[in-house]
DNA sequence: CTCAATGTGAAGCGGACCTTCCGCTTCCAC
DNA sequence: GTGGAAGCGGAAGGTCCGCTTCACATTGAG
């Protein structure tokens, strides 16, 4: 593979990235391309059409999400719970939610969100358990909130919604 | 103007009221008329276009919640408060945020929002005086956030992310 | 009974987006 | 330096989808 062919690919992902994290699933092709500083055409002569793109970016991410929770086992439940929020808040992490129902997901990637599930259905019942989460919620309620909460566009660790969330998710005597 | 048609006309305004809240702003003309069980002929023959539709509701939506927000000042804030979640998951309210980029504001509507904004404001801060919210928020950054919370569709006051979120807003000693 | 008001939904229209295609440009092995 | 394969660009084509119109049928009120 030509140097700069390897060079374009990667500014393409950036850029897909980026935008699905901002603005969600609906940018179009042509947006991407702009955003890499590349015509339309270098788009898809490296992604056959825009499912695969999605699919590609989507898998990547997921993987990486994945390796994440894994390693972050290790951590007081709690602690890893911060971190993941983070973690999301930095990675542009958005858009794996908003592509959910957009494209079919292949075996792999449901592979993959079955796997980060049951990790973090893992995490959040240690948490429960160990660390004072509230415990008059399932852990697919709160991993649901969660993804509300982390997966919105423009979603940030330190923004008001995130910072509330994880404090209500830690008080003594929830309101009746 | 008669029976039948002003008949119609509340029906097209139930199910667009429906439709909107419960999927956002992305419902069509004739989904909206399909609901209500008419053509879409019906539907143009009351609103000129989708623009008047959205405006009428959005209109009747925010005067309702502005009456409710002036008449529930007299309560202790922070029941004010609840009480505005509360309102705010019954009525099919979703569609005034949803709805804020879609068309241009008119006049009405956006002095209604200054109005809606400027009381929220007011009842905010009185609940972080007098009730104990956390102050550590902005009142802007606290009305943004119930927005969020409140105006996804499909919010309802007693889901996960309403109840968390809303005690966090009462914690005493936030996460650093 | 009359007719104006109202209802209907298929068809027209427009715009947005994905995708293709082919001439032009860039890289790199020799 | 050079030839040619690989890569790039972006206008043009095609498709889809939602808004809106309109000619005709229906209905309610006097």
């Amino acid at each position: 593979m030509r140097a700069d062919a390897r060079r374009n690919r990667e500014r393409i992902v950036g850029a897909a990235l980026g935008l699905f994290a901002e603005r969600g699933a609906g940018v179009s092709m042509e947006e991407i391309a702009q955003a890499a500083g590349l015509g339309v055409g270098t788009l898809y002569r490296h992604f056959p059409d825009r499912h695969a793109l999605v699919e590609d970016i989507a898998e990547a991410t997921l993987t990486a999400l994945r390796d994440h929770l894994r390693a972050s086992l290790a951590q007081p439940p709690w602690e890893a719970l911060l971190n993941l929020v983070r973690y999301c808040a930095e990675q542009p992490l958005a858009l794996v939610t908003s592509l959910a129902g957009t494209t079919p997901a292949s075996p792999c990637r449901a592979r993959l969100t079955s796997e980060i599930d049951a990790l973090l259905a893992g995490l959040i019942e240690r948490a429960q358990d160990e660390d004072g989460i509230r415990r008059d919620l399932s852990s697919e309620q709160i991993a649901g909130l969660l993804n509300v909460a982390i997966c919105r566009p423009g979603a940030r660790a330190d923004d008001p919604l995130t910072t509330v969330l994880l404090d209500g998710l830690r008080v003594s005597r929830p309101t009746a």
